[in-house]
DNA sequence: GCAAGGTC
């Protein structure tokens, strides 16, 4: 038996020959520079073998004739117009190469890549060779890794080509083309006509590119919107054994100054703290998940500073080389028979990791964890065969993806978490420690840190006067623009592009000018231009069900090709169903487009609603973005605004006012000083807080009880005037002003489905769309416009089973959106509507991403050390922060002598609360 | 002069 075998590319042809022939084979250049012919015999199947390869795709689609031209025709016509394919000219000689090697061989065997875009080009191949062999066998060697066993497996039992895929392929080949070219010579024409500014310039239209262009538009705006908003809290520490504590407010922080004012008076009033309980519990740092090509993307940008295009280069090179198995994969979990200790083993010889390596196939080993992500084709990326000849990029991307792999394998760090509970006056307060016991999986896997804290021992029932006991305030924050990283994930999320081309569309926008990349230390900021704002506001206002500028669209394509590979739906009729949809839009565009040629104009010419550019972190006087970029909005091409000016919200360096604050243990009131007392030290009841009020009223607080009415009793400008509050012990933290009562907290709302990620790309795996709707009715859009995703807190606290509105994104690319169901909607600042409605929140609530860790600089929460605002402070908060931090002196701005002068902190990141 | 998807 003769056999032909043709790979997706050439270095894939010479790997497999390698492993099919043992290393016996013989080569023939041909026509084409880049591939070769490689002829062994394969004594398995007693065949007679012939390897070559292709280069990706070997035909184009492109309109036939006279369409061509752009003068040719109405561009709607091309919605219909008629479509060649054909050999591309620099794939020829390829072809040529496999029309005459099919010549008299009885089987020929597609090697591409397993994926739908593989399963077309092994269909293109199949034409080429039925040209001059029109009866050749067909059949399809499956594999994802070039290692021997799956080579060999795959060569004796090859299938069959995946109609349906290539199918599919076909059809979004065809559509793209139609509208790609459509809206691109509309647009292109009617700007250049009306905006001579543009000087010409091709202004393209692509169902990737555009929505890439939104997200950063939307995240631009996002920032340009922000307007800080002020809070405050109590801040605590007590001093034992020469050491200090610092304790959170258990509120967090609040958004109503005479609320918190209040609130600190009883504390002042009363200072001495009562420890609660001291609870110890094991807790983990979990172990990362198996990696996937936009993972491996994602971490490479912010641990390797290397750009998602070179990683995927340089993980491609390793798996053609056969260190690595298949980069391009969406599966975040390995399947349960999947061989990890013969791939372990290999690495056990390693000097740097060797020995941990070793010590998994000594017992140490664990199961993998398990993503919720399975393309069906490939496994997650993983080492396939130890390396030691690497040098620079090549060997941190191999080191990545093994200590990854190994960290997989291994445990999860463990450590114990102790949580003090303090009360003062009835106002809760809390500290956290962490002793690490087993570091596991971080021994070989050093991009995760994790830092213990030491804590004091406390004794329930134990008494303190505190050392510090300030009222602070602090100041939301901007958020940040997108990072490439961030955009690599939403556009992963939103199902625009797939794995091998995410990176060349974000280049595709910079290289249109509708974006500008900016380097800011170590990380890559996206700004867009004033002609891609100009572009995407255009079209928004357009007003659009599905904008052209976001993912909507092009995430049912790919639906619909999901559709067709499933047997659901034909080429045809996707086909039908996709022109019609986006002639329509195209209609409807062209017909408003002065809408979009009037934003573009305004924002060339600087009067769009352009402002100063906030640029990344936003921080004190470190300027992200330099001034002396300066201006305001620029022409085309040209990045809009300014960083660095972020108004009140870049604190100076200025020192807290410390004289007049009534701290370190010395209370108003012949303060006691800070020794401990013993539990059973009665001297003083330590009862604090209000009075209870009557109960049997309307208003309910959180825990679904009435709530309980007080009045301010002290001298405050809120003196007589009544508020509601828990009668609970612990409260849970309600507190609204009878005058101003709404109804109560509690929430009788059931939990609401949590929302959906939307399909992927590439696979032929369906995934449910988005589509989330709460028992209050109606959808709400976060600030990624993307519609929000509601779900339920399910943390023990006042607001369990309460359902929240927000960004449906990865952790990371999260915009900060937050909105509770059972309160208005629409609010462009998150914080604003909270304020209003909830006055005080449980601090018990919050499990930011990022809100609830502790930058390890200074030691707040809020932002990582990489966006510490503080410098190189230590770890130490209170006190320590003497000198970074600004007095504002509120409180005694407002005639209330017992506030004492607190210094700013950092408000919680992207200015917004988060709670789960 | 248009797209997105492969790859060199």
């Amino acid at each position: 038996m003769r056999v032909l075998c043709v790979a997706e590319k050439p270095s894939i042809a010479r790997a497999i020959t390698q492993i099919l022939s043992g290393g016996d084979s013989t080569r023939r250049d041909t026509s084409s520079r880049f591939t070769k012919n490689y002829d062994f015999h394969y004594n398995p199947l007693r065949a007679e073998f012939t390897v070559t390869s292709v280069a990706g795709h070997m035909t184009e689609a492109d309109f036939h004739g006279d369409y061509r031209r752009w003068e040719s025709c109405d561009p709607a016509d091309l919605f219909d117009a008629p479509i060649l394919i054909a050999v591309r000219k620099d794939a020829e000689p390829i072809a040529r190469n496999l029309e005459r090697e099919a010549r008299g061989k009885d089987m020929l065997m597609i090697w591409t890549d397993c994926d739908r875009e593989g399963e077309h080009i092994g269909s293109e191949v199949v034409n080429a060779c039925r040209k001059s062999n029109a009866r050749i066998q067909v059949k399809r060697a499956r594999f994802n890794a070039i290692i021997p066993q799956q080579i060999h497996h795959a060569a004796q039992n090859a299938v069959e080509l995946d109609r349906r895929q290539s199918d599919a392929v076909e059809a979004r080949i065809q559509l793209d083309l139609r509208l790609g070219a459509a809206f691109t010579r509309m647009q292109t024409k009617a700007l250049q006509h009306q905006v001579p500014d543009l000087d010409g310039k091709m202004i393209s239209y692509g169902p990737c590119q555009f929505p890439t262009l939104g997200f950063v538009v939307s995240r631009y705006q996002l920032v340009q919107a922000f307007v800080p908003e002020t809070f405050w809290y109590i801040y605590l520490s007590i001093m034992v054994d020469n050491e200090e504590t610092d304790f959170t407010w258990r509120r967090g922080h609040i958004f109503d100054f005479a609320a918190t004012v209040a609130l600190y008076e009883v504390c002042v009033e009363n200072p001495e703290a009562t420890v609660q309980d001291a609870t110890e519990k094991p807790t983990k740092k979990w172990k990362p998940l198996p990696l996937t090509t936009v993972e491996l993307q994602k971490s490479g940008s912010r641990l390797l500073r290397l750009t998602p295009k070179r990683i995927l280069e340089i993980a491609d090179d390793l798996y053609s080389k056969g260190f690595l198995s298949y980069p391009r994969t969406e599966t975040d979990q390995f399947d349960p028979q999947f061989d990890f200790m013969t791939l372990i083993r290999k690495q056990t010889t390693d000097p740097a990791w060797g020995e941990f390596a070793e010590g998994l196939t000594n017992g140490g080993f664990n199961a993998p964890r398990k993503g919720k992500k399975n393309d069906k084709a490939h496994p997650p990326i993983h080492p396939t065969a130890h390396v030691t000849n690497l040098n620079g990029d090549d060997k941190r991307v191999y080191e990545y993806v093994t200590r990854r792999f190994l960290a997989c394998c291994s445990k999860d760090a463990e450590g114990m978490q102790t949580t003090v509970n303090i009360n003062v006056a009835g106002e809760e307060f809390y500290a956290t420690g962490l002793v690490i016991k087993q570091r596991n999986y971080l021994e070989v896997f050093p991009y995760d840190k994790w830092t213990g804290k030491h804590l004091p021992d406390f004794v329930p029932g134990e008494r303190f006067m505190p050392n510090v006991c300030e009222m602070r305030e602090g100041q939301t924050s901007r958020p940040n623009l997108l990072t490439e990283a961030d955009l690599v994930g939403l556009m992963d999320k939103n199902g625009i592009g797939t794995d091998a081309t995410i990176a060349q569309h974000i280049q595709t926008i910079i290289d249109r000018e509708y974006v500008m990349a900016r380097q800011d230390g170590a990380v890559k900021y996206l700004v867009p231009s004033t002609l891609g704002i100009g572009l995407v506001e255009g079209y928004n206002k357009i007003g659009f069900d599905r904008s052209l500028s976001k993912p909507q669209l092009r995430r049912e394509t790919e639906q619909r090709m999901v559709d067709i590979c499933e047997g659901r739906s034909t080429k045809n009729d996707m086909l039908f169903q996709s022109i019609e949809q986006y002639r329509e839009v195209f209609l409807r565009a062209r017909a408003a487009f002065r809408q979009v040629v009037e934003s573009v104009r305004d924002y060339l010419n600087g009067d769009g609603n352009v402002g100063d550019g906030g640029a990344g972190s936003d921080g004190d006087d470190n300027d992200d973005f330099g001034g002396g970029n300066g201006g305001g909005p620029r022409r085309g091409g040209r990045a809009v605004g300014r960083g660095g000016n972020r108004g009140s919200n870049g604190a100076g360096r200025g020192t807290r006012g410390g004289n007049a604050s009534r701290t370190r243990g010395q209370p108003r009131g012949g303060g006691p000083s800070t020794k401990r007392r013993r539990p059973d030290d009665d001297s003083d009841d330590g009862s604090g807080g209000p009075p209870r009020g009557a109960g049997g009223t309307a208003v309910s607080c959180r825990c679904g009880v009435p709530a309980a009415e007080r009045t301010v009793v002290k001298e405050t400008p809120n003196k007589g005037r009544k508020f509601w509050t828990c009668p609970n012990d612990p409260p849970c933290g309600f507190f609204e002003w009878v005058d101003h009562a709404t109804g109560g907290g509690a929430s009788n709302l059931q939990p609401a489905p949590a929302g959906r990620t939307v399909p992927a790309k590439r696979t032929h795996v369906a995934r449910q769309e988005s589509q989330s709707s709460a028992a209050g009715g109606g959808v709400r859009s976060c600030r990624c416009d993307l519609t929000a995703v509601s779900r339920t807190v399910v943390k023990e606290g006042p607001n369990r089973g309460r359902i929240f509105w927000t960004c449906p994104n990865a952790e990371e690319a999260r915009c900060g959106f937050f909105e509770w169901d059972d309160e208005p909607g629409g609010a462009q600042s998150s914080g604003a509507a909270q304020r209003t409605a909830v006055p005080i929140r449980n601090r018990s609530e919050n499990t930011s991403s990022r809100g609830d860790q502790e930058c390890f600089k200074c030691g707040q929460v809020g932002h990582w050390a990489s966006e510490c605002p503080n410098g190189d402070q230590p770890a130490k908060r209170g006190r320590s922060s003497a000198g970074t931090t600004r007095s504002r002196g509120r409180g005694a701005g407002r005639g209330r002598a017992k506030t004492t002068r607190g210094g700013t902190s950092r408000g919680r990141k992207r200015g917004k609360q988060s709670y789960d």
